[in-house]
DNA sequence: ACCATTGCTGACACAATGTCAGTAGACTTG
DNA sequence: CAAGTCTACTGACATTGTGTCAGCAATGGT
């Protein structure tokens, strides 16, 4: 239903109705509306920290890696847009879904934090606050997918990989070889 | 208000009694919630825009011109953050809201492309999609402005800027000189 | 055949919104 | 200054969506 209609206008009525079943039987399952979004956000964890294991594992070429774990990420949001934007939607709204938001994406900081940390042990990533910066970076990537993928029409997945990418690798990766200063 | 409950708290009602007036003399001056929250947006992009400015008419040193426009920028959301709090949480709930959100996101994608292009042309940042890279880097400025001035406790504005300004250096004038590629 | 449990429903109470007819006071005009 | 008009505001109402609850019906165990 996220693909036709924004959650704004779902009431648990209209969500209801496609099933057959009365409204109170919604209850049954869910104590309201951002309760069943809290249960997509625990589906879509599962699906986005599968989709971005390369970078996080990753032992050789960590380059090429973060670009496999962001192209992953983005295909989990061309499949299920609509959903993390429903999600991020939603987070203001409730106290209890906000806290579990805030909880997912304290579990990417604290990911993409040790990556670095531990990039920069091996030398691979510059003396940088890789906490700041990998808070901002999963800001970025949460705020871009739901903006492209959140809706239709659909942003270009090869444009927003590259673009994700581009501020990554510089970001954390700013070799001199891709540098220009004329 | 919004410096102590979340927008979501805000009835009409407890909005109005504050000020000694009844319900329905809200309606006289916005036609709901969204709307007021509108007016609050115009309001608040005048002053971002002109902390924004050093960077868009800087003519010498564009790289200290940017740290000036991304501190002026977080002055202002130091000072106002839960009303940029209030307004982004509440785009998505309301059409018009909605639309009016995407507009002021525009005018600033305008403005960093156009700036991009400027410097291209002029030779100091080098070729990169930079209509695509300014919707990445403003997505990435509003979400982390919201979630660090949106509420108490304030996130550390140098610390911020650091990070801000760390990013966008290096995505849009990635100079060797910065490097570290050991 | 009986009971208990489960899944579901109709009906209700509640909260918040938006509207409207009407009023009180200020301001204009003959 | 009296009469008419306009403005800002209010009390009361209709509407919409939420969450709860007592009760029904079917299922499955004893």
């Amino acid at each position: 239903m996220l693909w036709k209609r924004p959650i704004r206008d779902l009431s648990i009525a209209s969500i209801m109705d496609g099933t057959g079943l009365s409204r109170p039987a919604f209850y049954q399952y869910f104590s309201n509306v951002h309760n069943l979004v809290e249960q997509l956000l625990a589906d879509l964890e599962v699906e986005l920290v599968s989709a971005a294991m390369p970078w996080f594992t990753a032992s050789g070429d960590s380059r090429a890696a973060l670009r496999e774990s962001l192209r992953g990420i983005i295909a989990v949001c061309v499949q299920n847009g609509p959903v993390f934007r429903a999600i991020s939607e939603s987070a203001p709204l409730d106290a209890r879904l906000e806290i579990a938001w805030a909880a997912f994406m304290g579990r990417w900081d604290d990911a993409v934090s040790d990556r670095i940390a531990l990039e920069q042990k091996a030398g691979t990533i510059g003396p940088l606050d890789g906490r700041a910066i990998a808070v901002a970076l999963n800001r970025l990537d949460a705020a871009m997918l739901v903006a492209e993928f959140g809706r239709r029409p659909l942003g270009d997945p090869e444009a927003v990989l590259d673009t994700l990418y581009h501020i990554w690798l510089q970001t954390l990766y700013p070799s001199p070889t891709e540098g220009f200063d004329p």
